[in-house]
DNA sequence: AAAATACTTCGAGAGATATCGAAATAACTC
DNA sequence: GAGTTATTTCGATATCTCTCGAAGTATTTT
């Protein structure tokens, strides 16, 4: 049922999503592809920056990717890594809608 | 209480934020939480309308209190647990922040 | 085809977190 | 002051996560 990814995240989802942001290497791995715009960065490149080497990086691109937060494409050898902005838009949704509190109890009280 | 406060979150708050709202047991009592509006539910309440009882409660309470997002008051025996709009807040902009990537760097770099 | 590059998987040890029950504290009631 | 209620602390176990190096896969270069 989760048809709109952009508006509406599921709490299990926007755990993942938040557990994944919940590391600061992980987040200043996202910072550094905010920062990088619309190209993002290599792997290697992205490593580098953010001073984490090899596997230690996969383990948390994989984390990050697998919440959704980042996206992966392969060009030859190179992995571009770019941010998925749209998730991390609602991830934003997510608190603001949790923090604003509508007191209207109809959400998903399941 | 100063609600509008504009709180600039360091990477690593931000990040033992995230990690605090990176299970779901601890996302559900926050959305519990802000259900239940500025009055907030005794910790025994709490418990109970999220089903996790005593000690495991008391020891996911302390995350979500140590990541500043929620926050307890004593009367009595009973102890009242409220959300921290404020840090909610901020942590929501933290998000946009880094999702809308004014490529101007000056912002939280150091 | 061999070597180099870019990245991942595997396996392991250290450290952190989650969960529970039992005992402890603290406040209120009788 | 004994008992009850609300919540925490302690201790133990189970599970997950982090980090690393070594070996593995895929791709490009020579």
């Amino acid at each position: 049922m989760k048809r709109f990814e952009t508006t509406t995240l599921e709490l299990s989802e926007a755990a993942s999503a938040f557990a994944a942001l919940g590391s600061e290497q992980r987040l200043s791995l996202v910072q550094t592809l905010v920062r990088a715009g619309f190209a993002g960065l290599s792997v290697g490149e992205l490593g580098e920056r953010a001073d984490i080497g090899g596997s230690t990086l996969t383990h948390h691109l994989k984390i990050l990717s697998a919440a959704g937060l980042i996206e992966q494409s392969k060009e030859g050898r190179v992995i571009a890594c770019t941010v998925a902005y749209t998730h991390l838009e609602a991830l934003s949704n997510y608190l603001l809608r949790n923090c604003c509190a509508d007191t209207d109890d109809g959400q998903n009280n399941g």
